[in-house]
DNA sequence: AAAACATACATTTTT
DNA sequence: TGTATGTTTT
């Protein structure tokens, strides 16, 4: 495809800074990508370009659009974490720190600061773990650090706040841990405070791009600042009506001023829309023309007017789901690519009922969520493990693993320990090393603790090289295998995840030049949600709305454009809040290449509560005729009442699968003789619900339940 | 020490 | 609603 003559200033631009102004479907991958490419076969190294995109995945994406346009490869392509964490690799020393050091997530921050709550003996039910992060987290976005935060603080809950902060930090620093905020902020205050750095990466990447810089924070901004000082080559691209990350730090206000911050920068704008159906950017810009600090930017369309936007009332949120699922089918059946369907939401919980729609209607379909496999129990167990092995001062990993799976070191054990630690200055895990010295401690439970120091120290030595089989070690001496497939419930799925997250750290090690157990703990750390999109498993995805970004297809379906939902209820009371939803309704819309149906049910179960609700104000914004479910019903094709009903019951009669019958006598292990009440099928998480002979009416997980048909 | 049970509790988005 | 924590039981 030619490029538009805007298109061709920003690829061929050169030398100093450069501002793209670039709407949705504006082709702005195309043109990073092309700039990338021209810059190299004008002559300038490869290795002397960085680029920095807002996920892994658009890193990845954007490495193979490189390569796959036949230039040589070696253009340094990731996100702000995870240069970061390169850099600090690199210049630990100069940052402060250990290379070794451990990432810790939002569980890992939120023990860490249920630990400083504890010394600081704050009136724990006013200060809850998350809102104080939270706060922290504000600080750190901002690069202000404990010592500036407590010049200014005043009252009695900023003082305790402070402490807090101070206390946090003591405890990731005694750990060699940095949480995603400090990333940033060491990285900020190495280029600050060590010149030589500084002039040795300005010396070294000569060219920088930033995309998505509409949400980048005040840490990012600083950053970028560093790198491109010296040579000014910095282009920025990005979108400010797509600004969805102000609650997480990201200042809108670093790309309206980027042209005060870089005065000689040339600016292009991409308003012409190659994506989208006119009808659809008609109601998206007539949405985001609500917003009122906004600066003028156009929507150009350039296809034709397409299908018209769908707005579709339901009465509840089930039926929502199931008219939805119902509607992909029908996509899918008049020949579209399951894969170009999506369907987004407000909050992950929202996925619950679609999917449902979608098991039940035997359809296959993708959820992007791929942080919830990292956050389940076996996957921790097993990474704690790794971090203890790359970080022996990693104590929180350390106390995860000391007695998973049971080693009978039980909580009266690791205090004796810890507290002999204390009284003389040493880490737990050396107290734990002569727990022969420590008084008090059971002969039996010393030597248990020795088996458990000669298994980390014997694992510990074999901690170079390829990742996968080493965790292959892990898993087997650790004894967490056996537990695996002793242990009860999800015996199977608990152990099939930690096989494929080796077999992700096989794909890792192949993958890599010089794999290390330190790099791919970094790594998976930095792993996000729309890091899980498979776009190859052409299946239909639901997603999150801020999971959105980046992506486009065919046809997309917003569920749920309720007030208190989409605007989320946490937004209403503040305007700047309110644009942002408004601007992540627009992200959603300008998804949509051909179809676009929004909807809201007007009655929706919120944690248990049944309960009316209020279309959401977006919706009248659009301007397009809202369609009740009294219109749908009289519509000509309209399937009355349960019109999901003849599915389900399809679905259910359908062979492959034991069918309980109503009224039928089956035997319960436990629970003894019953007849069954109802069955619903899942697939492999179907349930019968049984009424007992004792009285009782329980529902089973069909898998679980071991029930046996009594023949009467 | 682990499982079973009970009860309180808080609910956005994510690198 | 479902999770996360505390309490009792085995």
């Amino acid at each position: 495809m030619e490029l538009t003559s805007s298109q061709r200033v920003a690829v061929e631009h050169k030398d100093g800074p450069l501002l793209v102004l670039a709407g949705p479907g504006s082709g702005k991958t195309r043109v990073i990508t092309s700039r990338i490419c021209q810059l190299i076969s004008s002559g300038v190294s490869p290795y002397s370009i960085c680029a920095i995109t807002f996920t892994n995945k658009a890193a990845q994406e954007m490495r193979e659009r490189v390569i796959s346009s036949g230039i040589r490869s070696g253009a340094h392509i990731s996100t702000f974490h995870s240069l970061c964490v390169r850099l600090l690799r690199q210049y630990a020393q100069q940052a402060g720190i250990q290379a070794n050091f451990s990432i810790y997530d939002e569980a890992d921050q939120s023990r860490c600061m249920k630990m400083a709550l504890k010394e600081v003996e704050v009136p724990a039910s006013d200060f809850q773990p998350a809102a104080v992060l939270d706060r922290i987290s504000g600080w750190k976005s901002d690069l202000e650090l404990v010592e500036a935060v407590r010049q200014r603080a005043d009252g009695f809950r900023m003082k305790m706040l402070v402490r807090l902060y101070d206390r946090y930090q003591q405890i990731l620093q005694a750990n060699n841990a940095l949480d995603f905020d400090d990333l940033l902020v060491k990285v900020a205050y190495l280029l600050k405070e060590h010149p030589q750095v500084r002039e040795e990466l300005n010396e070294r990447f000569r060219y920088l791009l930033i995309d998505e810089y509409q949400d980048t924070n005040h840490a990012q901004y600083q950053i970028a600042k560093g790198l491109a000082l010296g040579h000014g080559n910095i282009c920025v691209t990005g979108d400010p009506d797509q600004s969805i990350y102000r609650w997480r730090g990201a200042d809108i206000g670093n790309i309206l001023a980027f042209e005060k911050d870089y005065p000689n920068a040339t600016v292009v704008r991409l308003e012409e829309n190659f994506r989208s159906t006119a009808a659809i950017l008609a109601v998206a810009d007539k949405l985001i023309h609500a917003n009122k600090k906004r600066k003028e930017k156009r929507l150009v369309p350039t296809i034709g007017e397409g299908a018209e936007v769908q707005v579709q009332g339901y009465d509840d949120e089930e039926e929502e789901a199931y008219a939805v699922v119902l509607k992909v089918k029908a996509l899918i059946d008049s020949g579209e690519d399951a894969g170009e369907i999506a369907i987004f939401y407000r909050v992950n919980s929202m996925s619950r009922k679609l999917e449902e729609a979608f098991i039940r209607n035997r359809i296959s379909y993708q959820v992007v969520r791929g942080v919830e496999f990292y956050g389940r129990k076996e996957i921790r167990d097993m990474i704690a493990y790794l971090k203890v092995l790359a970080n022996p001062q990693d104590e929180l990993s350390l106390m995860r693993v000391i007695n998973t799976p049971a080693r009978g070191i039980g909580e009266t054990t690791l205090a004796k320990v810890t507290s002999w630690a204390r009284d003389n200055r040493l880490g737990f895990y050396e107290a734990a090393m002569r727990a022969a010295d420590i008084g008090g401690i059971a002969k039996a439970t010393q030597a248990k603790l020795a088996t458990f120091v000669r298994m980390i120290e014997d694992l510990r030595s074999g901690i170079e090289g390829p990742v996968a089989p080493l965790m292959e070690k892990v898993l087997h001496q650790s004894g967490l295998e056996s537990s695996l497939s002793t242990g009860r419930g999800d015996e199977g799925t608990a152990r099939d995840n930690v096989i494929e997250l080796i077999d992700g750290a096989a794909a890792y090690d192949s993958g890599t030049d010089n794999p290390s157990l330190v790099d791919y703990l970094q790594q998976i750390a930095l792993f996000s949600d729309t890091d899980a999109y498979d776009a190859a498993a052409r299946k239909t995805a639901l997603m999150t709305l801020h999971a959105a970004k980046g992506l486009e297809f065919d046809h997309v379906f917003i569920i749920g454009a309720e007030e208190g939902i989409l605007p989320h209820e946490r937004s209403a009371s503040n305007e700047d809040e309110l644009e942002e939803e408004r601007r992540l309704m627009f992200v959603g819309i300008t998804r949509a290449r051909k179809g676009l149906e929004v909807s809201f049910a007007r009655h929706r179960t919120t944690r248990g509560l049944f309960s009316r609700t209020i279309p959401s104000q977006f919706l009248y914004e659009m301007g397009v005729e809202i369609r009740t479910p009294e219109d749908a019903e009289r519509e000509p094709h309209h399937q009355k009442g349960e019109g999901h009903g003849e599915l389900i019951y399809e679905a259910f009669e359908e062979d492959g699968h034991p069918e309980y019958l109503k009224g039928e006598l089956v035997r319960h292990p436990k629970f003894g003789l019953g007849r069954v009440v109802g069955f619903i099928w899942l697939g492999e998480n179907s349930t019968v619900t049984v009424k007992f002979n004792t009285g009782s009416q329980k529902t089973l997980m069909l898998k679980y339940a071991n029930l046996t048909k009594e023949q009467f």
